[in-house]
DNA sequence: AGCGATTATATTGTATGCAATGAAATGGGT
DNA sequence: ACCCATTTCATTGCATACAATATAATCGCT
């Protein structure tokens, strides 16, 4: 009867929520989100419009498509979004005359000044995370290394 | 004048994508839900579904407060979703006659037929990601001693 | 027993995400 | 110039997520 107990575990042990890499990833990301929330209230953003902002001040004018491949986000997403940022007073959103198809965004003079905010923003979350540099820097070189894959294997797909 | 740009990259280099641990997190827990969903239509499950029954399976009888410790989620996401797999037919949702409050879950016969064929699912998985089984079990390492900080700090808040 | 505090779910409102589809503009080949 | 394939964005439908609030049941204290 332990023998067979023993046997049944074995076979299913793989669906065990702890002998899966997925679960701590997905749980770790919806923390920290959960974690932006407090710092990122001040600014009058959610987190996937903070890192939409992050993009474009660097970047200054992008289109739709530029902004979704850079966050893995699509239109479905991104559209409402960008409408709500433009709405907010952050962002321009206007047509290219050169091609009517892309819709380009801009940042506004509101929209600039809020990076003067924004610049206090990763401090305060590491500081609140508390995690130990060198394991910062390993999770940061393994995430990227399993993004590039994902990457390889969309593009494969097409 | 260079100068003065490196002065001002580096006044805001704290907010480039690229220099966050936060974003390629974000972005591999989509990149591998998204991985996820061809096997589990199979299954008819999405991924919220998929762990939530991974749960189950092993504990045979829930209440719902006890499934959003075991995953991170509160009620305003589990109540929907558990209706929902009771509409499929793979759980029963049932009030405890020692305390009414208790919402109890329990797997039905077809819940645990669909689990011989999940044991399928987290091979699969493990072979269209092809990691590196080092560098998963130091991703996975590193993610749990993450996630035990945010629940430490959690739990402070308390 | 009575009642205020606590606990467990449910509901509401807001914001994502993504697949699938639609619509408009552009490009390429004839 | 014409037509068809492609590209870019918008829309729709479905499924999360979570904060805030509501509701019902239970507990603790007197």
């Amino acid at each position: 009867m332990d023998k067979e107990m023993n046997v049944s575990q074995e076979k299913y042990s793989c669906l065990r929520l702890e002998n899966q890499l997925c679960f701590p990833l997905y749980a770790c990301a919806k923390e920290v989100v959960r974690s932006y929330k407090p710092f990122l209230a001040r600014l009058d953003l959610t987190y996937t419009q903070y890192i939409t902002m992050m993009v474009l001040w660097e970047r200054k004018q992008m289109n739709v498509k530029e902004i979704g491949e850079c966050l893995y986000l699509d239109s479905g997403t991104l559209t409402p979004l960008l409408k709500k940022l433009e709405q907010k007073g952050f962002i321009r959103r206007h047509r290219s005359k050169e091609d009517e198809r892309n819709l380009l965004i801009s940042i506004t003079p509101e929209g600039e000044a809020l990076r003067d905010e924004a610049v206090a923003v990763p401090g305060e979350m590491k500081a609140c995370m508390s995690l130990d540099p060198e394991d910062a820097a390993s999770l940061y070189t393994l995430l990227y290394k399993f993004l590039d894959k994902c990457q390889e294997r969309r593009n494969l797909d097409k």
